[in-house]
DNA sequence: ATGGCTCCATACTGGAGA
């Protein structure tokens, strides 16, 4: 099963660029982030037309997510985070898919910083860790899966000096992520592949994309049920390179079915 | 250090993104 995450930075203007690589690479399951677009104003009939079905919790101009499956319903769980009835961003969208708990997130960028949107940021971050470990504590397969606009090492970003002031790699939202992931996530992309710098954003600025000079902020954390399931992933890079494309790349990873129980 | 680009709203400009 192909799972996959998009940040659309826009899905009515990214529509075209979204459906072609749908078509091309035929995913799963689809987390999108970045939808721009109040609930009324999901594309769902193009989407549905390309085969997928769709779950979404939209807001007008910003944030906004939503999952997609082509594999079986999608049996919604919650469309926000615990811990905050004031928060009304649509950060968080939690699903079972096809025997998966998918909780698709696009966690608050915090720039400036430090300032009020670093401390939203972290704070929300506070709330996603306490959630997670109660994910974790249902020993059954989940995958926190998003923009999670954080850069968790100097590995995952081109040139770390021009980052350093960056609500994406203060020393906080490191040490945030760094975290998480020690309650018992695995990173899957860094987990296929340790040494090597994979990056998952390019900047609209400076020709970024065409200098390679990127970072990775989009992750996909496992719990431990599918860390022996994990069989691929990669980040579709060439669509960055489509005309009207987002800034981000679409990222995925390969998950093995659950082995078969014998009677 | 700054600005560069692109999205959205309902505008001829501004907020937000990362």
């Amino acid at each position: 099963m192909k799972i996959a995450t998009y940040n659309v930075n826009g899905v009515n203007g990214r529509l075209p660029v979204l459906l072609r690589w749908l078509e091309e690479t035929k995913p799963d399951i689809v987390c999108l982030q970045e939808l721009k677009s109040p609930y009324e104003k999901f594309p769902f009939n193009a989407i549905k037309n390309a085969g997928y079905l769709a779950l979404w919790h939209g807001q007008k101009s910003w944030n906004g997510v939503a999952i997609l499956s082509r594999v079986g319903e999608i049996h919604e769980v919650r469309r926000a985070l615990p811990g905050d009835p004031e928060d009304l961003h649509s950060r968080y969208l939690e699903a079972e898919v096809n025997g998966v708990i998918i909780g698709c997130l696009y966690l608050p960028n915090g720039n400036p910083a430090p300032g009020p949107k670093f401390d939203y940021k972290l704070k929300w971050f506070k709330r996603l860790t306490a959630h997670a470990r109660k994910l974790l504590a249902l020993e059954v397969p989940v995958i926190l899966v998003g923009d999670f606009n954080a850069i968790p090492t100097e590995m995952d970003c081109h040139k770390p000096e021009s980052w350093v002031k960056d609500a994406l790699f203060f020393p906080e939202t490191r040490a945030a992520y760094k975290n998480l992931v020690a309650q018992g996530w695995t990173d899957a992309i860094r987990k296929l592949y340790p040494k090597e710098k994979i990056f998952t954003f390019w900047d609209y600025f400076r020709n970024a994309f065409a200098r390679d000079a990127g970072i990775r902020i989009d992750h996909f954390l496992l719990s431990p049920q599918l860390k022996k399931r994990l069989q691929g992933g990669g980040v579709d890079k060439y669509v960055r390179g489509w005309e009207k494309t987002s800034d981000h790349a679409p990222v995925w990873i390969e998950i093995k079915e659950p082995s078969q129980k014998r009677r």
